[in-house]
DNA sequence: CCTAAAAATTGAACCAAGTTCAACATATTT
DNA sequence: AAATATGTTGAACTTGGTTCAATTTTTAGG
């Protein structure tokens, strides 16, 4: 049986991707290293390369979890009630799982993917269902027979959150004093909000 | 006379600069090592560490300048035109210089300023009077005796677009067919000045 | 259980890149 | 012109990703 070989593998696999979490929690994307990464899970840097292709593939396994822990924080929301608190509870969410989890945050968008390589597929796929978290909370502000709009919707909200998130913690907002975080989203909210809202009463009247 | 100490220092900075430029515009940020830098510009890498504390510092000025070429393109825009085209003349110039100047967009924002230091004001101030070009421009938007807002949201609008330029280029967008950068900045756009202008209306009426 | 083939493990070694520094060269000042 | 200050150099140090030949462990067949 082949049983043995496989579970060493995979626990290496998930030692690295636990012993590179919790690195990356305290010093972030620097403090990223083949080396150190080993000496924690205990074994030499060729046996992560026995198991890994290379770190950029390892560090896109830790991301993909962080995405996962992102998704199951937005799947605890009640999504009862009415679709402006929805999509307001789903900002908050994102607001505050960046700022508590700032340093695993910060390692998903300052690490490059080598250009050239595409992205996997199982990669894509969680950023996919995590804008469409969105994307179904923010369709009831669509016009009817663009129901499908909705993405790009998500898609160009989502990002500009992401912007003011990734700039303000990068310090290059050259912001002001009374600046923050949770004021800019909320005036990128509100009216990205207020101008569907606006647009769908011009097309129903 | 101390000028030929200082022309030289001179010099050797502005070539440095020059050079930088041409590596990151032909090989993005990874291409910028000192000693292609100083190969380039004739001197020992010793020599560019005379003038520049380090890399970073290199790089933070060779940032600078691109900003004021963004700002350089903004200033020839016909500010008399009425206040939505001049807000969509903006972006345009802002996605066309991103655009334009891929590589080294891309350095400014993929660059990590080191962490504990704060940026030097010159650079902040560089950030904040692109702002304040966007930021005039939404003002009329604004109600009265609120004017002061549009920092905030110009700083919104813009981190927003650049959000999307970014996630775009690093391939994070997880995009769907159809999506594209302009046609998400569309519906960012569209959506944040009907927002405005929604707004507006109900405090006035 | 034994043994040959397959797989995993190791860590030294290779390379690239930021940074330093002692030795040397040039410029400035008196 | 000598003394001092400043600039220049490139080898060397350090760190970090990656490879690989040698060694050990595991697996599978008899």
């Amino acid at each position: 049986m082949a049983r043995n070989t496989e579970q060493r593998r995979q626990k290496i696999f998930e030692d690295a991707i636990a012993a590179a979490t919790s690195i990356a929690e305290a010093e972030g994307l620097a403090g990223l290293t083949a080396r150190k990464i080993a000496k924690r899970v205990g074994c030499s840097v060729g046996s992560l390369y026995n198991v890994f292709d290379n770190l950029d593939t390892l560090i896109l396994h830790l991301n993909g979890k962080t995405f996962d822990a992102l998704y199951d924080a937005l799947m605890k929301l009640d999504t009862g009630g009415d679709v402006e608190s929805l999509i307001r509870a789903i900002v908050r969410t994102y607001l505050d799982f960046v700022r508590d989890n700032a340093n695993l945050w910060h390692v998903i968008f300052g690490h490059v993917w080598p250009p050239g390589h595409p992205m996997p597929e199982w990669y894509l796929s969680k950023i996919r269902r995590l804008r469409g978290v969105l994307a179904e909370a923010l369709a009831p502000l669509l016009p009817d027979g663009e129901k499908e709009q909705s993405h790009a919707a998500a898609t160009a909200l989502w990002s500009g959150l992401h912007g003011i998130c990734s700039l303000a913690a990068s310090g290059k907002l050259g912001m002001v004093t009374s600046e923050t975080v949770d004021g800019l989203s909320e005036v990128l909210v509100r009216n990205f909000i207020a101008g569907l809202r606006a647009q769908l009463h011009e097309r129903t009247m």
